[in-house]
RNA sequence: GGGCGCUUAGCUCAGUUGGUUCAGAGCACCUCGUUUACACCGAGGGGGUCGGGGGUUCGAAUCCCUCAGCGCCCACCA
């Protein structure tokens, strides 16, 4: 390190402008070396925090920046606040998101994925992951985030699978994960099942096609209703309630679907509603819930009318091969001509869609595996009801409750090969022939047992080619990460869990926290964290959804290159209350860099003082420095109750107007010597430990700055770094020295209002009178700042001068005759106003009820505003002579 | 269809149990300013009948009802 000396000479030579990028670098790479990131248990307090890992192959964006942000703010201030403080950062393998990459990139090479075989096309995306991965977190570092890295994870990771196998294994053998065949979301671009979370539903404009039935036997029709009419080639049904009066006729009776000519019962039942459609509904229990459902219950065929990829298969005859959406238009046309179709009417209607390949998603049956939720959403439910874990903001609580509440169970098998290959392995021909395992060895001793033939060997045994959902694995992540899974009782998942925050966004709150929670009492019966930081969603100034589509989302990268990394963190945080989305406006990472700017010309000046050891210490700024003391302690309990509260944008707001107004605009301004004067070195030094303390608070908003001037303040050894330094501490606020300075603020204020109204320069020296004597105001203060060099006290009010009032205290500046007209009109204004105020006051005393009725300290509050406004009334008439 | 939330200064938002300090903050805006840290600055200033209407109360931005607009989450209804 260099010595002070050379700082100070290194510092006086650099301009008035900070930039960033120079000190960014420095400090990160500082900080990693002397591994002030890097935790290990000990006998402090843990503070633990797990990244959302974002996914692999991303990039960041305006919401990993918000995110990233609080939650580095918050681990930093942990540290200082003397806890072992740990972030873990990892990444995600985003299963179906990465895999659509991947396939996407061969597709481009012109390989197809089906073509190349599971192996083959792992190692195409281990490729891209090598390639792609780590760089989110590589800009995570340039953001200062004090992750961790020695801990990195990643969820595909031997140890992360070795877990996530071990739980479906345990979860299996408790009978919690079972197989069904099931109506489940097809994606039909993906070519795998979603979880009902991954499917968005979007108002569409739709049309309700009406189409006649013939009945068989008879020439009646019967007039169903669809959406759909591409799926009558599986009507195995028409359905009608059983009280329809219109309907009564076809009891008992079939008709014949069009086109196929199928016959087909009309079946009777209460779920059909009278109201909707025609009340004729067609029944295709291959692709709709429902109809699945009036299937079982009435014994109909099931007739899958689809291939994967939502082309017509056999079933659709000669639109067979043909998209969906392409044959709905050539069935209604066929429909059309044969004279089947009765009406068409425009209809609005919500269709489900893939979250991530926005592809329309497809109900269909098949078999899958599922975890049984509701044994897992109890204690679940109990830790957010009762404050074990709580959100923030509290509205969320109840959308939290009402999806625990009607949990479904969760399908967790995807047809997809990045992931974690599903631990069941067949050793027959039946899908009832399974065993579930971590390994293919003992799944073949479990195979030996089930089946009773112990000549089974490992060619015998094949693993279902289905992964889990990425979910799965990122569900366990704040135990895994600490191989909670594999050795429950290892010091480090005793020491760092439960964790204490969980900063994500409310769109992952029941993919993500809510299975955690979930997991966290089922794998080690204790929340896996106690706080959750729901944060919004980052908007552009339109209020759009930062998008790539859009193309609104800014380059994060070129944010900070601009703004500096410092100043894109206080930007972001700046209007950032937790679960409001937040509109991103750039124009507050540009204040966030003139504050950074602010804090090193405020370091500028300090640093150009001459210490002259032979001064005393100058009485002004003694009190001066008094003052921000107590100013000091009184903010710094408000930020950390803001803190406490999860109010980060307001903690950072109060910490900027301490800085900027408090210390940089009336402190230095108070401190600061004459021209071509020296500063004494008590005062230098104590100024010096206010600049310091300012550091420490403002050190978790803007870490790069604070700590280069830390270092510039004074010459440290390498344990004694910012990022390690104490928070500072709280002490008795000297509550008398703050109402004092804040009279002497307004009388300052007040007479450089005089100064300008009267068009005074600050080089004359004002003159200033008081009839009462003031003895609340930091005299010093006030000549330093406003220039006062005569105070004196008259007996009666002066002529010739202009007045003011601060408190109850009247103060006088004389000025020159011509400027008195101005003031009597101002003075005739006040008149009307407090006359106003006065008989408003006196209505309400004289209100009987309001006397009775409202507390004491409240009558008493308004008895003195009214004394008040006679007062201001009878000492302005005094002085416009109208008495 | 069900549920939750929002509407306060030009913009983004604070306003905790109704009553000193309740109409606020930051930015933007206007005026003035070459006082030797900073114009990425300083000093001063203007600006809102708290979405509309009604009610409870001595007293409502704050509680209740209602209307309007916006947003989010959930839901198997043709």
């Amino acid at each position: 390190m260099p010595t002070f000396a050379h700082i100070k000479l290194l510092y006086m030579s650099i301009p008035s402008k900070f930039t960033p990028i120079n000190v960014e670098q420095k400090w990160y790479d500082y900080w990693t070396e002397n591994k002030y990131f890097h935790s290990t248990p000990d006998a402090r307090k843990p503070y633990t925090i797990v990244i959302p890992p974002p996914n692999v192959t991303g990039v960041l964006h305006m919401g990993h920046l918000m995110n990233n942000t609080l939650q580095d703010v918050l681990i930093r201030r942990a540290r200082m606040r003397g806890y072992n403080a740990c972030w873990v950062p990892g990444t995600d393998h985003a299963s179906i998101a990465t895999e659509a990459k991947v396939v996407n990139k061969l597709k481009d090479q012109g390989i197809d994925k089906a073509a190349i075989g599971r192996e083959a096309f792992l190692e195409h995306a281990w490729e891209w992951t090598h390639e792609h991965g780590g760089i989110i977190l590589e800009q995570l570092k340039k953001l200062g985030c004090s992750c961790d890295w020695e801990r990195t994870k990643f969820t595909l990771d031997p140890d992360m699978s070795a877990s996530v196998l071990k739980t479906f294994v345990d979860l299996y053998e408790k009978g919690m994960i079972y197989r069904g065949f099931r109506m489940v979301h097809w994606d039909p671009e993906a070519l795998t099942t979603l979880s009902d979370e991954e499917v968005i539903y979007e108002e569409r404009q739709g049309n309700l096609y009406h189409i006649a039935y013939a009945v068989e036997g008879s020439d009646e029709k019967v007039v169903v209703a669809t959406t759909r009419p591409e799926t009558l080639f599986g009507d195995t049904a028409v359905a009608i309630h059983p009280e329809d009066e219109r309907y009564l006729a076809l009891h008992g009776k079939k008709a014949i679907v069009p086109i196929v000519n199928r016959v087909v019962p009309i079946i009777t039942d209460d779920y059909v509603s009278t109201e909707l459609g025609t009340g004729c509904l067609k029944v295709t229990p291959a692709h709709d819930e429902n109809d699945k459902m009036l299937g079982e219950k009435h014994k109909l065929d099931i007739i899958d009318v689809f291939n994967a990829n939502a082309t017509l298969n056999h079933q659709g005859l000669h639109h067979e091969g043909k998209d969906r959406f392409a044959v709905r238009k050539a069935v209604v046309k066929e429909l059309e001509a044969a004279g089947f179709l009765v009406k068409v009417t425009p209809h609005m209607h919500k269709v489900g869609t893939s979250e991530r390949t926005k592809a329309v998603v497809e109900p269909r049956l098949s078999d899958q595996w599922f975890l049984k939720m509701e044994s897992l959403a109890k204690p679940a439910i109990d830790a957010v009801e009762n404050g074990d874990v709580q959100l923030v903001p509290k509205k969320f609580i109840n959308t939290y409750r009402h999806w625990m509440n009607n949990i479904r169970d969760w399908n967790i098998s995807r047809q997809l090969w990045w992931g974690h290959q599903i631990p069941a392995y067949y050793y027959g021909q039946s899908k009832e022939e399974v065993v579930v395992a971590a390994t293919k060895d003992e799944a073949l001793e479990k195979a030996k047992m089930k089946s009773n033939n112990p000549n089974l060997t490992l060619d015998d045994l094949t693993q279902d080619p289905d992964v889990l959902d990425t979910w799965f694995s990122s569900w366990l992540w704040p135990i895994s990460v600490f191989n909670g899974v594999l050795e429950p009782d290892n010091e480090e998942i005793s020491y760092y869990y439960p964790t204490q925050e969980l900063v994500t966004g409310p769109d992952i709150l029941f993919f993500w926290v809510a299975r955690m929670i979930m997991s966290g009492y089922e794998l080690r019966d204790e929340k896996p964290f106690s706080h959750v930081y729901l944060t919004g969603l980052v908007r552009d100034g339109q209020g759009r959804k930062m998008s790539k589509q859009l193309g609104n989302s800014p380059d994060a990268i070129k944010l900070m290159e601009s703004y500096g990394a410092d100043g894109v963190r206080v930007g972001l945080l700046l209007s950032a209350a937790a679960g409001n989305d937040l509109l991103f406006d750039e124009n507050l990472c540009q204040q966030g860099k003139n504050f950074a700017n602010k804090i090193w010309n405020a370091f500028r000046l300090v640093q150009s003082w001459n210490v002259d050891d032979s001064l005393k210490p100058c009485a002004t700024a003694t009190v001066g420095i008094e003052w921000y003391s107590a100013k000091f302690q009184q903010t710094l309990a408000t930020i950390d109750d803001h803190f406490s509260k999860y109010r980060i944008s307001d903690a950072l707001m109060t910490t900027y107007k301490l800085i900027w107004d408090d210390f940089c605009s009336w402190l230095l301004e108070i401190v600061k010597p004459a021209y071509n004067t020296g500063i004494d070195k008590a005062t230098y030094q104590k100024v010096c430990t206010l600049f310091e303390d300012n550091l420490r608070v403002l050190h978790p908003f803007m870490p790069f700055l604070t700590e280069e001037l830390w270092h510039a303040l004074k010459s440290r050894a390498t344990d004694q770094a910012l990022i390690v330094s104490d928070w500072p501490a709280k002490q008795e606020i000297d509550t008398a020295i703050l109402n004092r300075f804040e009279h002497t603020a307004e009388l300052v204020a007040q007479l450089r209002t005089v100064r300008k109204n009267q068009n005074i320069s600050f080089k004359e020296p004002l003159r200033l009178m008081e009839t009462d004597q003031d003895q609340i105001s930091l005299r010093l203060v006030v000549e330093k700042l406003v220039h006062v060099t005569s105070w004196e006290q008259v007996a009666q009010t002066p002529d010739q001068a202009v007045s003011f009032r601060v408190n109850a205290l009247e103060y006088f500046v004389p000025v020159a005759a011509s400027n008195i007209e101005e003031e009597l009109k101002k003075m005739k204004e006040e008149l009307a106003y407090q006359q106003g105020f006065l008989a408003a006051v006196e209505k309400k005393l004289s209100n009987e009820r309001f006397v009775s009725n409202a507390p004491e300290k409240v009558v008493a509050m308004e008895r003195k505003k009214a004394a008040d406004a006679a007062a201001k009334i009878t000492a302005l008439k005094a002085r416009l002579a109208m008495d």
